[in-house]
DNA sequence: CACTCATTTGGCCATATTGCCAAACAACCA
DNA sequence: TGGTTGTTTGGCAATATGGCCAAATGAGTG
């Protein structure tokens, strides 16, 4: 694999990667239903605001979403919501995976 | 987010971050071309054949590759092909950032 | 069995990630 | 200006990840 072919999955990996942890994973479950604020999603999560803000920041840089400060508070928004249908492939693999690890269907 | 929420959403989680590394997304573009044995995929990678295998098992652990053993060779493939869906929507993303820090697209 | 080829596993080290706390910032209010 | 609220940044410790080497395993061959 050469340099540049390298960079370019890299790029892509880190786009994925982004997504690859359950809180902002859930983070961006959470705005596919609309805007929030940094506060709101702290208290859905329930952890500390930084790591909020940081998990935000992550997604941000990766292009996930946007944010757009008003007046007091950051509101965040999906800006390429095509990631939400990662979910229905994530689930057919899980299910692929339980049925397999199952073994006892039908 | 309760426990078995926290869970729920991890587990979704394992199987997006185990495409979020450049060589497994290459694996798994590489993969939706055909099966392949380990051999091939480290000739295309060039990385150390201990590396690749690694690699394979997270691609195997997480459901996205299965593997079937013939004679010498271990031949991977696809177990969900759905996968490659997120190539279309990571190239939108990457899009999106480069003509948002560009800015000069006309 | 001894030998070879293909792959996996164990170990180690360097680096990256995560999450909390504390401190810094920014916008608003009195 | 000083205070409050909402958010980000810096720093640190614990843990996870990635990649190489060496050793182990497994299948096939003579």
């Amino acid at each position: 694999m050469d340099e540049s072919t390298r960079r370019k999955y890299d790029a892509r990996a880190r786009v994925i990667k982004a997504m690859g942890h359950g809180t902002r994973l859930f983070l961006v479950d959470e705005l596919s239903r609309g805007e929030r604020c940094v506060c709101e999603l702290q208290a859905l999560v329930g952890a500390d605001m930084s790591t909020i803000s940081k998990h935000l920041a992550v997604l941000r840089e990766a292009g996930i979403v946007q944010d757009e400060k008003r007046g007091n508070q950051v509101f965040y928004s999906l800006r390429c919501p095509c990631v939400l249908n990662f979910f229905a492939c994530v689930e057919s693999v899980l299910r692929n995976s339980a049925s397999q690890s199952g073994a006892l269907v039908g």
